[in-house]
DNA sequence: CTGAAAGCGCTTACAG
DNA sequence: CTGAAAGCGCTTACAG
């Protein structure tokens, strides 16, 4: 009989109904939300890959909530995965504008939080991110190395924390190699690429421009490349430049480029598993995950040039 | 009182329970599918986008599914939209591999269906495509143009609709100039980046190689690109080559890409209007939307060198 | 161990 | 028009 009831399932493709599921049960939920700022940014591919690999392998399904840098629409995704009865989610905040009170009140509700790249809430929720500071310190330091004296930063949207670690970076290994740090070559880029096409034509047009750029992301990386063709500069011949992000297409750039690699796949597997762990042990501590960025020298640093 | 109660409801953060909802209505369910043959492969960025804005915007919630070209996890996910209680999906399919058999149940079961380029069960689903015919052929035609004789190809997986179309708008193209299509110079790369590297290879250790290559997706002229650079091949000079898809970093390679541009956005938008329209009319005859895509000249090739 | 009952939070059809 | 009741498909606690 059991064996005929479960052939007839099997006939029909029967599916169990998970929204009566999640309806019924407090603590079985596989809906997992993730929020990233915005899918425009390369940055997040991989990280969405990483997360999406991981969560299928752990029967665990995927929201993906594009928050396209509007805090409206991440209040509104917040609300969503609480009215879906999600049994986590995973969020790089809007920073300083989100509400690290929501993401409580979300926890205070049984949903698992992890953060990734931010301080809102920091060291109250689980969280991954990349070590920026030493990403920059290291991607600058190069440069440094490489004789430049005057080097400008495109730096991220002032006040974002993964912007300010980068910004740090840059002054700990100007300030090491005992090069004042000159705020005229500090322009803010707002993480967007117009930003940098702007920021970088400012750096340009200064009485004294620099030699060297470090530009604190891959979207602005394009905008920094953009207004360098508008202007004819010739990269590294005359300017040396160094990124933040690196892309499959890096190597093949009219200038290959040099620039710090995050490891964004494993930021998104690791987020997966802190959720994981987080869902298994409700009242653990929360855990600060650290992933390690690494320099990768092409030529758009000069490197080859001496 | 109303009053009262309503006061109290947006003081505590009330959110209507979804699952509640879609358990109990027939109709009313905000959550669409989105299956995507692989998030590693550029061209779905900006589709996904697209779909993400769209859906944001009429308030439909998106749950990404990253089949990533395995036929198991399409299957999965397919029983997930069913137990979800999805009120539709929006899916490029694992093309011949796919069970069209699967979308007739999952639309028997109320679920609206919206095809991105595929020939499975063409005509019988709502569906949005582009001109991947007329786009190849203008990118070979324009190689012609420029007067190349022997032009190769770098194709996608044979059996696929879209690598199926690109491989006919070539054919055309050197049919109509009055080239015989040579065999030898038609390389299945299997939308893959190693494949197209393989593939590459193979064609430029020909006897007589192509002066000129199409490449048939993005992903793909990655792998030509690192086969070139470690054969030493100039692009332009020594090999004229033009892309399908353009992104963002096109313009700065080495040889910026000449490439055919799908206006990947609008598939993404489309998709969705095509959704909404299925659900505000269950029983209207399917509708097959077909988006041009435009070649974009720039030096990759060789236009600018005669 | 097995089986019937209660109930999750909604929507919808129906009685007043 | 308003309000109480039934029920969507599950899970869980409880009686037999």
């Amino acid at each position: 009989m059991r064996m005929r009831v479960l052939e007839a399932a099997r006939k029909l493709n029967y599916q169990p109904d998970q929204t009566a599921q999640r309806l019924r049960s407090q603590t079985t939920s596989s809906l997992i939300g993730l929020l990233i700022s915005g899918i425009n940014n390369a940055h997040f591919h991989s990280v969405v890959q990483g997360v999406s690999d991981l969560a299928y392998n752990h029967q665990l399904n995927l929201m993906l909530c594009n928050v396209d840098g509007s805090l409206e629409r991440e209040r509104y995704y917040l609300d969503l995965m609480q009215s879906e009865r999600a049994a986590g989610l995973i969020i790089n905040p809007q920073d300083y504008y989100t509400d690290g009170q929501r993401l409580d009140e979300l926890r205070r509700q049984g949903i698992a939080v992890v953060l990734i790249d931010t301080s809102v809430a920091r060291g109250r929720f689980d969280q991954v991110r990349t070590d920026g500071r030493g990403g920059a310190y290291r991607g600058v330091r190069h440069l440094v190395g490489l004789g430049h004296q005057r080097i400008g930063i495109v730096t991220g949207t002032t006040g974002i924390m993964t912007a300010t670690e980068r910004l740090n970076g840059y002054r700990d290994a100007l300030t090491e190699a005992g090069i004042p740090v000159d705020d005229a070559l500090i322009c803010d880029g707002r993480y967007e690429k117009d930003g940098a096409h702007r920021a970088t034509l400012q750096l340009l047009d200064l009485p004294a421009p620099p030699t060297a750029l470090f530009v604190s992301n891959e979207l602005m990386t394009l905008g920094t490349l953009e207004a360098l063709r508008e202007r004819g500069v010739r990269v590294p011949q005359e300017l040396a430049l160094v990124g933040f992000d690196d892309i499959p297409w890096s190597p093949y750039l009219s200038s290959p480029l040099t620039t710090v690699a995050q490891p964004t796949y494993a930021v998104g597997r690791e987020a997966v598993r802190l959720l994981l762990r987080r869902l298994a042990e409700p009242d653990a501590p929360p855990l600060d995950v650290v992933l390690q960025n690494h320099l990768v020298v092409r030529e758009s640093c000069g490197a080859g040039l001496r």
